[in-house]
DNA sequence: TGCGTTGTTTCACC
DNA sequence: CGGTGAAACAACGC
């Protein structure tokens, strides 16, 4: 599912393929995808030059040469495809519709095509993602009030965010997904934090010791890091296709932990389906 | 066919 | 008002 790797992955290949491209067309199959947009049409952005591509969060930001831009999350399942005239293809996010099979798939809800030829295919089987398009000079103002703590990616203040984890009583698994806590992770690459620095995803945070939450936070970026090397994790049906090892335990109950042997088991956290090593990342002790 | 799926929001309650 | 946990919501595949 697109967390931050996968998100910036799309927003890494379009800065390399798109910027400087020009739309000619737009084809919206599924206008429910600009639900909350504040401004509801694609028709503004036809004739627009791409400048850049950041991302903040989850949320991709395309900035066009017209003042305008365009918000994409891609939440459970979004797919940002991007075919070259040359007939190469550049997939990011969802692995589900199969890149090697033929676009546009049912479940691609959007095509932009460039001026030299370069297709966007935007795919979400689930269609729960969504785009806005608004004035760039909107956006800033659009991701503030999402109201998103310090990027998962580069310099944590692991000081700072050691101490709010030492307060909190909630399963410390939890407390990762929170976007206001640190924005990027999900639920795939919060089980691989947890698993790199050896702590069972329902421990109360403030019950783990300060080096195991220091531990914890600088597990973050690495593991991001290593998302984004591989362009995001392969994960179909709750199932993982790993590549060197990664995911190392997210979708994969029933294998067995590359560091101990052990099988990785499933359980819930918070409602969420959560993979661990039960050797590893030993369970909270539960006071009586 | 009803359940599982996840990112995010909302709600009730302390 | 903040912390918390639970529920809701989106739509689809199995």
């Amino acid at each position: 599912m697109p967390e931050l790797p996968e998100v910036e992955t799309a927003r890494r290949y379009s800065e390399q393929f798109l910027i400087g491209k020009r739309i000619d067309r737009i084809d919206l199959r599924l206008s429910k995808i600009l639900r909350d947009s504040p401004i509801p049409t694609t028709d503004v952005l036809i004739g627009a030059t791409l400048m850049g591509a950041r991302r903040r969060a989850k949320v991709m930001v395309l900035d066009f040469s017209v003042g305008l831009s365009l918000l994409v999350h891609f939440k459970l399942a979004g797919q940002w495809a991007i075919l070259l005239p040359e007939g190469g293809r550049l997939v990011a996010g969802h692995p589900v519709p199969k890149p090697e099979n033929e676009y546009p798939h049912k479940a691609t809800h959007a095509t932009i095509t460039f001026d030299d030829g370069t297709v966007v295919q935007y795919s979400d089987i689930r269609q729960f993602g969504w785009w806005r398009i608004m004035d760039t000079a909107d956006v800033d103002a659009a991701l503030m009030a999402f109201g998103f703590g310090p990027e998962a990616v580069g310099d944590l203040n692991a000081g700072a965010l050691t101490e709010i984890m030492g307060r909190r009583g909630i399963p410390v698994k939890t407390l990762l997904l929170d976007q206001s806590f640190i924005a990027g992770l999900g639920n795939i690459y919060v089980d691989e934090v947890l698993w790199r620095a050896r702590v069972h995803p329902a421990t109360p945070a403030r019950d783990i010791s300060t080096v195991k939450r220091r531990a914890i936070i600088r597990a973050i970026p690495d593991v991001m890091a290593e998302g984004i090397r591989q362009g995001g994790a392969k994960i179909i049906h709750t199932v993982a296709y790993p590549d060197n090892g990664f995911p190392a335990v997210h979708a994969r109950e029933g294998e067995v932990c590359s560091r101990c042997g052990t099988v990785i088991r499933k359980t819930r956290v918070g409602a969420r389906g959560t993979y661990f090593c039960p050797k590893c990342q030993k369970p909270p002790i539960v006071k009586s």
